[in-house]
DNA sequence: TGATATTAAATCGTGCACGATTTAAATTAT
DNA sequence: ATAATTTAAATCGTGCACGATTTAATATCA
């Protein structure tokens, strides 16, 4: 049925990416849903404990998401008095996000989630590491091929 | 700053396919406006074009998706033209969905999209191969510590 | 200085994902 | 045979993603 190996290989490793994201998800929802985010609140969250105060570009230069996305996001977020918004005073332009007491103290609540996940991904760490070290270079080849 | 190297790996591992996952989507994107289809709509159509006349379910279990996300896709793809959707004779619960001659034509139309993903991703046809197969297994790893 | 351009967020519309529920058909168990 | 259960789609509500546009602030330049 298939001639060339090629016409299915997009197929194959886009898809894989795809479904293994979805899988992580699914993963990753019952660890969130105690402390009540999301995934993609819980990245925000993470990028903000490693380091307060950013604008919202700043986050979403780290997580490859823009204000359309984030905003939204950060607007729930801060409905949860996890985080504050407020413009910079130097450069009205811009809203710097920062974490409330209860944000911060989120962080414990959330210690043990990477444990979880890397132990459901029944993997060694060394291999772990590798594959990320993989996607991320692919990750970069596939910006680059966009621009 | 980190003291366990764990703390983080799980915000590497998943956000690099996170991010890649995003970063796919960027590349398909132009690819697949010129036929017309969204990422997910061209994975059905994928998978009809390898087998025709599949039930919702069928796909689903291909894609790791469900009704609920499907109907309303697989509805767009009908008022495309490109398949139809009727309930099966034998099982009245089942609607199987076919393709339409507009639907077949079209695999033609998308026959150069794999080769450009893969010139996309810069990688070798073998590492690809092999980081696809590295990520499946993840994924049934996911899967079962899922359920 | 005043007009123009750029930049940062926010807003809007569309399409996934997905948990939860509903509807209807088929299966089973009594 | 009829009731209870299971199964397949569909429906509903919420929250991402993201292209496109808008608004407001800053920067640049004539």
């Amino acid at each position: 049925m298939v001639e060339n190996p090629r016409l299915t290989l997009d197929q194959l490793l886009c898809f894989s990416i795809y479904s293994t994201g979805h899988a992580f998800n699914r993963i990753y929802k019952p660890l969130l849903d105690k402390i009540g985010l999301t995934y993609p609140q819980y990245l925000v969250m993470v990028v903000l404990w490693h380091e307060d105060r950013q604008t919202v570009r700043g986050i979403g230069s780290k997580l490859f998401l823009e204000s359309n996305t984030l905003t939204p996001l950060i607007k729930r977020l801060e409905a949860a008095g996890l985080l504050s918004r407020e413009r910079d005073r130097e450069d009205e332009r811009q809203v710097r996000v920062a974490l409330t007491d209860q944000g911060r103290a989120l962080q414990q609540m959330a210690a043990d989630v990477p444990d979880c996940i890397f132990e459901a991904c029944g993997m060694k760490y060394d291999e772990l590491v590798d594959l990320t070290h993989k996607l991320t270079s692919l990750r970069n080849a596939l910006e680059k091929a966009a621009s």
